[in-house]
RNA sequence: GCUGCAAGCCGGCUUAUCGUCCCGAUCCCGAUAUUUAUCGGGAUCGGGAAGGAAAGUCCGGGCAACACAGAGCAUCGUACUUCCUAACAGGAAGGUGUCACGCUUAAGGGCGUGAUAACAGACAGUGCCACAGAAAACAAACUACCUUAACCGAUCGUGCAUCGGACAAGGAAAAGGUGAAAAGGUGGAGUAAGAGCCCACCGCCUUGAUGGUGACAUCAGGGGCAUGGUAAACCUUACGAGUUGAAAGGCCAAAUAGGUCGCACUCACGAAAGUGAUUAGCUGCUCGCUAAUAGCGCAAGCUGGUGUGAUUGGGUAGGCUGCUUGAACCUUACGGUGACGCAAGGUCUAGAUAAAUGAUAAGCACUUCUUCCGAGUAAUCGGCAGCAGAACAGAACCCGGCUUACAGGCUUGCAUUUUUU
RNA sequence: GGUUCCGUGGCCGAGUGGCUAGGCUGAGCUCUGCAAAAGCUCCUACAGCGGUUCGAAUCCGCUCGGAACCU
């Protein structure tokens, strides 16, 4: 029971009793990584998101994830700030969706002017997130 | 009661579900070595988690590394005085100037209240002061004024006459106009006309006395106008400043390349290209691919090469530390006009690192407007309900200031106005 | 996090305290049968606020915006 829960800690076999957790272990901060995504990652546009994707260097982490705000946009950091909590807390409630089995890094980068409201938020990340999961496995298939 | 100004203070709260970071306790799992310990991960419980400006980075310090005999020059900064302070371009108290208002004087001026000032020096030197104006700085003299001598014209009173014009020599700087600024001001005396030439008051310069820690003030004497503005122009004087910033500094330390030591191999054919073989590596094995098979010596062996194992120095990726107990905060007493100091008691109050407290729902409190009700003569106030709104803004090593942004609320003081007495 | 610099018409760009040059673009006119070229005229400016000065694009302070560098 607790090794198979070690061997994938993001198990959402029938999604109760579910936690929707965020550590900091699903969040990219390897500046190595960092570099590599954004030199070698595909990505594709979503309004208010661009989504940069890459299967993961080491496999054996969770899905990484990477969320900016650009500051020559939002000037001022409390604006960045709350749009940045805003898609944490979108992706924390809705990321079960993502199942694609090799783990993946990707980067979640603003590009909207202004702030939209948290409903508009999370319904365009369960988008995004359900797209990943179509289109990152046949990518990993050919190569 | 309302409104405004100034100073000081505050800068939403509660509950539910889910979630983030840090600390502590208990438990579980994995790795390493010796029962137990270290490291990493997780669960539960408990506690804590952005500001008055966290901002701008405009000053000043702490802390750290490096540099450093002493003195001078250069560069940069500061600039009324005294004090506060770890320090400051900050603050407190005072001085002086300017402006406004009021009172007063015949006027010049004096006194009071408030605001405000980058408020050292322009008789150390250099530069600049456009246009206008005669002249913009050791004064000079355009118009106008006055005197003297001679000339010309007009008049009638026929004179050393009066009026006008032009020229020359001289006097003087009062009047005119220009300008941002024109060479002390006002009044008098004086004169051919005038002038600090002289007089009174004021201003200025200077000497002395008294008071004050000092800036400076007051009084007395002398000078007789000599001293235009500009130092946020160069500059002078006095004082101060070593450079770089936590991405500083310290510790640990993969991979790759390097050093040292050990072990294995370093052959055959061919003119050469190449072929085979051996060794080593990649692979579970074969195939295949890659690298080496060189020099000296009779030989042992030595030097070199390839592969591999161990070890080692520097230290990259990365991690840990620096990191939050501090010129700390609160209360009270005392000293000081005050900034502030000091004593006693109490408190522990963020520590992230692609960077944290946030999402959803409900309620309370606050503000504006509207309807209704109540109180009051009225200005206005209170209550129920509804709609809308809710600022500026996010720690990045830490403090002290300054500056800038800011919905709304509270306290104190002052002022205007309204109502009542 | 820190350091340095810049901001002048629609665009480029000169201007060391005294009327803000010049070029390109745009509009109009002249010339031409029409156009091009040329010539003439016009439009639109010192990032904002405050101070020093008689006078500020220039000197000083604050604010806003932009760029580069350190890593």
């Amino acid at each position: 029971m607790k090794n198979s829960e070690r061997e994938s800690p993001l198990s959402f076999g029938d999604g109760q009793g579910v936690r929707h957790t965020f550590k900091k272990s699903e969040r990219l901060s390897k500046e190595k990584w960092i570099q590599e995504l954004f030199e070698k990652g595909s990505s594709f546009y979503l309004y208010p998101f661009k989504v940069i994707h890459q299967p993961h260097p080491d496999p054996t982490l969770p899905h990484q994830v990477l969320i900016t705000v650009s500051s020559r946009q939002f000037k001022k950091a409390v604006d960045r700030n709350l749009i940045k909590r805003r898609i944490r807390e979108a992706y924390r409630i809705q990321k079960h969706v993502l199942t694609i089995k090799p783990t993946i890094v990707f980067a979640i980068i603003y590009t909207a002017k202004e702030i939209l409201p948290f409903a508009e938020m999370k319904a365009k990340i369960l988008i995004a997130l359900t797209k990943l999961n179509n289109f990152s496995a046949p990518v990993r298939g050919e190569a």
